[in-house]
DNA sequence: TTGATTGTTCGACTTTTTCGAATTAACGAA
DNA sequence: TTCGTTAATTCGAAAAAGTCGAACAATCAA
């Protein structure tokens, strides 16, 4: 019994990952995880509310993009890299290259 | 000098397309689009006021995924594959798979 | 010109997003 | 246990975005 509630492998939606994703806080948020394995909300500074970095992480984590695991008082995310892989084969990675690329460009 | 405008190739963001595609709507247009290759507006009936089609049909267009050119009274559409493959390789071509996989489970 | 077709624009309403303040939860020290 | 600190969520109000129907604009054909 998880005390934070996750979706399941089979309930991850197309539609709710690509609308996680289609905004440019959670973007960031999801490469950044894909840089370090496990983060809590205290570890980003995107220039919003607290209350707004619960918001995205709760509409990462519904849609089914990241694990949140309770550890103390932080909460640590992680990607849902093989869930996401088995889900929608490449997504995940074509996005972080098309996200990484834009960065590389300089 | 064209009568609508659209964005230029490199002027195509990741963010800007994850959100035009992160609609339940729009996403549908995209897919039809990539099974007709043009569409004209008055083609498509997804259950939605034609404003609001028009709303939609704007954001994937400023977005830079589809071309609209107008052809007498229809506005025809058409997806830009080309130059999203140049911008972000591989993403249409991922997300459209990763959609048709999900039609495909039955 | 008139009428029909195709989309856009406008204004009102609804929904979503954002913020700061208050609240809850967990831990360590006294 | 109690107090204080840290971490994050929840609440309520304000701002932004989405949706709809009605009105408007553009094009073509009779």
């Amino acid at each position: 019994m998880r005390s934070i509630p996750h979706p399941n492998c089979q309930d991850i939606a197309l539609e709710g990952v690509l609308y996680a994703l289609g905004d440019p806080v959670r973007l960031e948020i999801v490469q950044r995880l894909a840089a370090n394995h496990e983060l809590s909300c205290s570890d980003l500074d995107l220039g919003v509310a607290k209350s707004t970095l619960s918001h995205h992480f709760k509409i990462l984590r519904e849609a089914g993009v990241l694990h949140c695991r309770k550890q103390g008082t932080q909460h640590m995310n992680s990607l849902r890299r093989d869930d996401l892989e088995a889900a929608f084969p490449g997504l995940l990675d074509t996005i972080l290259q098309a996200a990484q690329g834009i960065k590389g460009d300089r």
